[in-house]
DNA sequence: CACAAGTTTCAATAATTATTGAAACTTGTG
DNA sequence: CACAAGTTTCAATAATTATTGAAACTTGTG
């Protein structure tokens, strides 16, 4: 189909953000960050300096109050910082760039708002008591205590991926896996 | 408030059920299952035997096409089995009643869809050749680089994760985390 | 303290996603 | 092969969620 030694036509740069910036808003729409905001954190990603408002607006073609709520919300997750400039009014923002601290800052926002909720409500339910002999208790019981017992591994291990420094992440967790 | 020695009424196991489903269903949504099916999950978890289609409409007042729906998705994602019983028409399922063997059914789907597909699109991306010397080339070119090694990692993990036998499981992961 | 430059809020609306329910389909049996 | 018992599909609709944009607000200066 294409004539030249190079099958597929190279993209220019700013074709590749695009791309990546639509990619990125994908997938963060399924680990629970709204499309716009993983869209505003890819676009701070791979710019070299720090944006304004104005300039996201711009560049993700979104409305000024969106753009607000949405970098507000980046601030919150920990995911960009706010970088003043002598004698400007303007906020400009850049992003967190160093992948282990985004991931903490997600799962920290992600355990908080979901599993440790979960966690309370099992407690009080697997504390119900009832009888022994009936299969519908049994069953409710059961099913419970084994959610539970994952819930709490998975809590200890998301809070030591937490607080996980750089070597030790790359040293235990990394070399452990890989 | 409460007058009497007990300051929180029991519930009953019925209610405790209804609001596991509940609770289940509004996790479920975070990690992106639809609230139905993990209600439905959490439906058959908490039951003793194998439910039919009517009864998943019946108990999670939902109609007869959520229902079918719903549960063939269960199915592929392999957290409900079918069980045929002799000489009736009428299907009915069981939960996939391991967590463990759930946790490794989410995995599984949800790094197909996700993990798998975004570093398809990375690789594309990070391939991208540019001039060293170019700001613009040198943030992006950076920030895919250190987003790959991340994906990288979390997929050897996942992989792992989803072959672990209990054993290795509990003992490995469990162990050394807890 | 008036004004310019910017930010935030929030009701209205648009876009998306989930659900219904009736019609079409399938399957096993007399 | 007609029928009963069940399942699936899918267009219409309902529910939910995200976005806009104009008005209200804030803040720093001359």
């Amino acid at each position: 189909m294409n004539p030249t030694d190079n099958p597929v036509p190279a993209l220019t740069l700013a074709q590749a953000k695009a791309q990546f910036i639509h990619t990125w808003g994908v997938s963060g729409a399924g680990w629970g960050v709204s499309k716009t905001l993983a869209q505003m954190h890819a676009l701070l990603l791979v710019s070299p300096g720090a944006l304004s408002t104005e300039d996201l607006m711009e560049q993700l073609t979104i409305s000024r109050g969106n753009a607000s709520m949405t970098v507000r919300e980046l601030l919150d997750w920990g995911l960009a910082y706010k970088e003043l400039r002598a004698g400007e009014r303007r906020e400009y923002f850049v992003a967190e760039k160093d992948m282990l601290q985004v991931t903490r800052c997600i799962i920290r926002a992600r355990k908080r708002r979901e599993l440790d909720q979960m966690k309370r409500s099992l407690d009080q339910l697997a504390a119900l008591p009832g009888d022994a002999q009936d299969p519908d208790y049994r069953a409710f019981h059961t099913a419970l205590t084994d959610i539970q017992q994952l819930a709490g591994a998975s809590d200890k291990l998301l809070t030591r991926l937490m607080q996980a420094e750089k070597s030790w992440f790359w040293d235990k967790f990394l070399k452990l896996f890989i």
